[in-house]
DNA sequence: GAACGCAATAGTGTCGACACTTTCTTGACG
DNA sequence: CGTCAAGAAAGTGTCGACACTATTGCGTTC
């Protein structure tokens, strides 16, 4: 696996016990959020392969934190369909096959659609113009922003779509979506396939929020979705190809479905 | 606060019931499993009231493990909703307040619709049937069976819809959702509110999918899942008024929303 | 008597250790 | 040669302890 984060350029925190340095001796007090964050970006950067078992001891080693932090962590992780935990052997990196990718996507389209509609039905206008104004602001400079900020002005607009459906649940749901396929989308984004020219989806999206136009909307957004998932299988598989660099995909055929009842 | 704990004597579809006994004789490997398990009823229960601070300590006396997986459990039921965690201060019980219900109940009705579309789609004609004979098999005793059956069946009937929709997410949120609101559903049913004639609609929602009706299909689930909500509403108002006897209702606006970015 | 420290207490966050389980290694046996 | 078993090694699950932080209670000062 031979992990090498560098997250902190603060390795060897431990044996150094020459060193009474008060300040840079004091425990941190945040190991299990670092650990969470360090961890999922381990994962959703394929650093941590799809199906591999994952080793607490040798983490815990590369964060330079203890097992425990590392434990609570990869429970969150596995309530949130990252990590799948057996019994006695450990926690596992949930493969994110492209057949669970659509399935991903598909979930996703759901919830947008169902934000637009609520928000169509429920937002007042000052609402919606924050969102076009949210758009009309960013609009202009989207197709030449780096792929980070691309990444994170779409979601942001999507998000804020669910945020106007006055339902805190669908708020969260994409939230959780949106960090489960992330990497997968910048790689998209970056991939030459990528075609900038959804941004004018974006804005008829707006259009259609303006005029309330739920169905329009609706059928605006399942395209805007569905036109980037063959776009993002393509990316993915290409991503896994290189992971996986010379095996066959034999591994990614093993997929697990433990998702505790 | 003062819990104890009394596994035995409800519907105990797991497996070992006494937590504290089995310390004595071997260290137990699943403790925190079953601390999850046990700490969600207490949650689902109110006896861990809306807004309250948890206390790690007592919590791990009460069910005679450590407090390793008490935390353990409590970090997988942060990221379900259940608790939210503040730095340094620990998990507060997330108080489900009418509105949060009526979010959630909205959510659940945005993904079961999706579902019955889906599966409608997608699913063969055999599946289609084995939906159809679930229910018939069931519906004859159904108005007559004690709450916590009619509550199994009812989720199974719906959680077969999700599977029949081929998306794994679905399943995976209406599980989560079920077990949210589950204690809920209890008290309405037991509420004399309760309103056994609704099992009617099973069967016309079940004609539906049998005609691959979706617009009606669709619509029958909406009618069928609002029709509970309100009642529920009642129900659970009267249940947080038994909860917090002597108090006023203060603690309920505390709302927390502290879910991660 | 009220505001302000300030110590004492209670509670969380993390650690290292150890018991138990799974997995790997090795060597005897067919 | 392959199979199996026993022991060794690796790894997980849990514990008790301790460092650090928040809270409470108490005495002091104005």
């Amino acid at each position: 696996m031979r992990i090498v984060v560098t997250e902190r350029a603060e390795t060897s925190a431990d044996s150094d016990p020459s060193l009474a340095n008060e300040a840079e001796t004091r425990r941190a007090a945040d190991s299990s959020e670092r650990a969470y964050n360090t961890i999922r970006k381990l994962l959703v950067e394929f650093k941590l392969k799809p199906g591999e078992r994952i080793n607490e001891v040798q983490l815990s080693r590369s964060l330079g934190v203890s097992r425990t932090p590392i434990r609570e962590a990869l429970n969150r992780l596995a309530s949130e369909g990252f990590v799948s935990l057996t019994p006695n052997r450990g926690f596992f990196v949930r493969s994110l096959s492209t057949e669970g990718l659509l399935d991903l996507y598909e979930f996703r389209s759901i919830i947008e659609c169902a934000a637009f509609k609520l928000m169509c039905e429920r937002a007042d206008d000052s609402e919606i113009d924050r969102l076009r104004s949210y758009w009309e602001a960013i609009v202009d400079a989207y197709p030449n922003q780096p792929p980070d900020i691309i990444l994170a002005e779409d979601e942001g607009f999507h998000l804020l779509i669910a945020e106007l459906s006055g339902n805190p649940e669908l708020v969260g749901q994409l939230t959780s979506i949106n960090a489960r396929i992330r990497f997968i989308r910048r790689i998209q984004i970056e991939h030459p396939s990528h075609d900038r020219t959804q941004i004018t989806s974006h804005s008829a999206i707006v259009d259609a929020a303006v005029r309330r136009d739920v169905e329009n909307g609706m059928k605006l957004l399942r395209e805007h979705i569905e036109m980037t998932v063959s776009a993002t299988q393509q990316a993915l598989k290409d991503a896994l190809l290189k992971v996986f660099a010379p095996d066959n995909g034999a591994d990614l055929k093993r997929r697990r479905r433990t998702r505790d009842a």
